[in-house]
RNA sequence: GUCCCCAUCGUCUAACGGUCAGGACAUCGCCCUUUCAAGGCGAGAAAACGGGUUCGAAUCCCGUUGGGGGCACCA
């Protein structure tokens, strides 16, 4: 065993699915609760349902935990002194804490038939009996003429056997306060199956003891069967550690968060564009708060202040845009060459405009990054914001936009003053082109609004793009020149 | 049925017996401004209900209602 001093902490999903945002959060609180404590923090996959657990699953929880950037100091892959970490590879241990609990009297053989158990469950029912629980058939079966019926092949399961006296449990949970559980609810549950597979509530427990784990942070849904699980511990001799459950996460309709409420796997929002951080940040922050004006808390500071005193009782709903405003933040705070190379260049490939071999100086793109930046939530934003820049002489022109700014009478007039300031602008760069520019609506006698807009079509094909002197800047002056003589064509279809 | 949990703006939350119930997202308005953003300023918006305890309750207690979870040889 683990010595007590320090804090231990386990995440332990079931390989059974994706990981998806629920088990995102418990994995970030336990993460964080063994950082912020210098404890430990083991990944654990309890995968004893054999049924519905698979490989692929454990392949795809383990990268979305790396993706999420939270690494654990023990686990599957990484191995460490309480292993294997694996619940198919921790069969015997099982076994052997079984056996002896039966040998030491603390659990013992069970061969009631499931048909018996469900009969006898459907006659407490009928006769109202508020413990609808084993009715501990074999409980007194003699231990030797047990053994024998196990010895002869009869088929049995072992059952817990709680304590006659023991009273109430009372669980210290960390976020719920004290929980009390009436001892008469507690029966003599199956601790292993007659396929000699344990049951959660026994692996886990057992894990959890022989691990050392201190504190049990999960999700809500297990606050039941803590009780249970209370039971083994005390079976096994094993200091019960501290509980911490969390809420749920629902929906937008305060329904448990599912599928038709959009993406719940954490690799869907990873393969969206969001930002791991980003994505850290709002799930940590959904049922925690470290005080009531903090919004942004980066993955440091997460692990080192985080603690569970401060985790919300209430089930949380989950807002994606809130999310969006969180992604927004940390995109803004990139620097331009960051932004420009793990954002704006792999979009501009994905999209077909760049090749492996770049077609600008990396400046070109950290020009582009700054005025894009603010303008980002999603990375694949980028691609359409930066399509006028790479369309050369086959610009495509908004119809409206060129209704609204080129087909007027004062747009010539507008587009050759400035192709004459933008000829001799020297040099070739945003401010030198915003101040060549800025004068001329005055000179012209144009209203500020229509030359812009004039010229802002005429160079990017819309009304609406990135700022005028970086578009200007990043087009190149060839280009830009050769597009207002281009749009000089097109006022002339105005009427 | 039974046991357990939960209940502050639309959403995430702050406060831990005395505050005009604060912040953030979202919404709306204004400002900035050559478009779109970003940014700044501002507005509306909350204690589920009913009883107690107390000089005083969002805060403590009880009940009701409403949500959620467990009660498996699932995890």
């Amino acid at each position: 065993m683990a010595n007590d001093q320090s804090v231990r902490v386990r995440f332990a999903p079931s390989p059974t699915g994706k990981l998806h945002v629920g088990g995102a959060r418990t994995a970030i609180y336990n993460w964080a609760f063994a950082r912020a404590n210098g404890g430990t923090f083991i990944l654990r996959i309890d995968d004893t349902d054999p049924t519905r657990s698979t490989e692929e699953n454990t392949q795809i929880i383990l990268r979305a935990m790396r993706w999420l950037g939270l690494d654990w100091d023990e686990g599957p892959d990484v191995g460490g002194p309480y292993g294997p970490y694996k619940q198919t590879d921790r069969m015997d241990l099982y076994r052997e804490a079984a056996e002896r609990l039966v040998a030491e009297g603390k659990a013992y053989y069970c061969f009631c038939s499931p048909e018996k158990l469900a009969a006898d469950k459907a006659a407490a029912e009928a006769r109202h009996d508020p413990f609808q629980g084993y009715q501990r058939t074999c409980r007194n079966i003699d231990p030797a003429e047990a053994q024998a019926r196990v010895d002869a092949g009869e088929s049995h399961t072992i059952r817990i056997k709680v304590p006659l006296d023991r009273g109430d449990v009372v669980i210290h949970d960390a976020v719920h306060g004290e929980v009390t559980f009436n001892a008469k609810e507690l029966d003599d549950f199956i601790i292993f199956r007659s396929d000699g597979t344990p049951t959660y509530n026994f692996a886990t427990v057992v894990d959890d003891a022989m691990m050392g784990i201190t504190h049990v942070i999960r999700g809500d849904d297990h606050l039941s069967n803590t009780p249970r699980q209370v039971m083994v511990y005390e079976a096994l001799g094993a200091p019960v550690p501290t509980f911490a459950h969390i809420s749920m996460i629902l929906g937008a309709d305060g329904k448990k968060l599912s599928k038709r409420h959009g993406a719940t796997s954490v690799e869907e929002y990873r393969d969206a564009g969001f930002l791991s951080d980003a994505f850290v940040n709002y799930l940590a922050l959904l049922g925690w708060a470290p005080d009531g004006e903090t919004t942004i808390v980066p993955r440091d500071v997460l692990a080192r202040t985080f603690s569970l005193e401060h985790v919300s009782k209430n089930p949380s709903t989950f807002d994606p845009k809130k999310l969006d405003w969180v992604q927004q933040q940390y995109v803004m705070t990139m620097s331009d060459a960051d932004f420009a190379q793990t954002i704006l260049v792999p979009e501009l490939r994905k999209a077909g405009l760049e090749g492996e071999a770049l077609s600008h100086e990396a400046h070109w793109y950290e020009v582009l990054a700054s005025v894009l930046k603010p303008r980002t939530t999603m990375p694949a934003d980028v691609v359409e914001k930066s399509r006028f820049l790479y369309a050369g002489d086959a610009l495509e022109y908004d119809e409206k936009s060129v209704d609204k700014n080129l087909r007027k009478d004062y747009a010539p007039a507008a587009l050759d003053a400035a192709r004459e300031a933008l000829a001799a602008v020297e040099p070739w760069e945003a401010s030198a082109i915003d101040g060549a520019l800025e004068p001329l609506p005055e000179a012209t006698g144009i209203n500020k609004r229509k030359f812009y807009g004039a010229v802002r079509v005429a160079e990017c094909g819309n009304q609406v793009s990135p700022p005028m002197g970086e578009s200007l800047e990043l087009l190149g002056r060839d280009q830009v020149l050769a597009r207002i003589d281009a749009a000089k064509a097109l006022c002339g279809t105005a009427e």
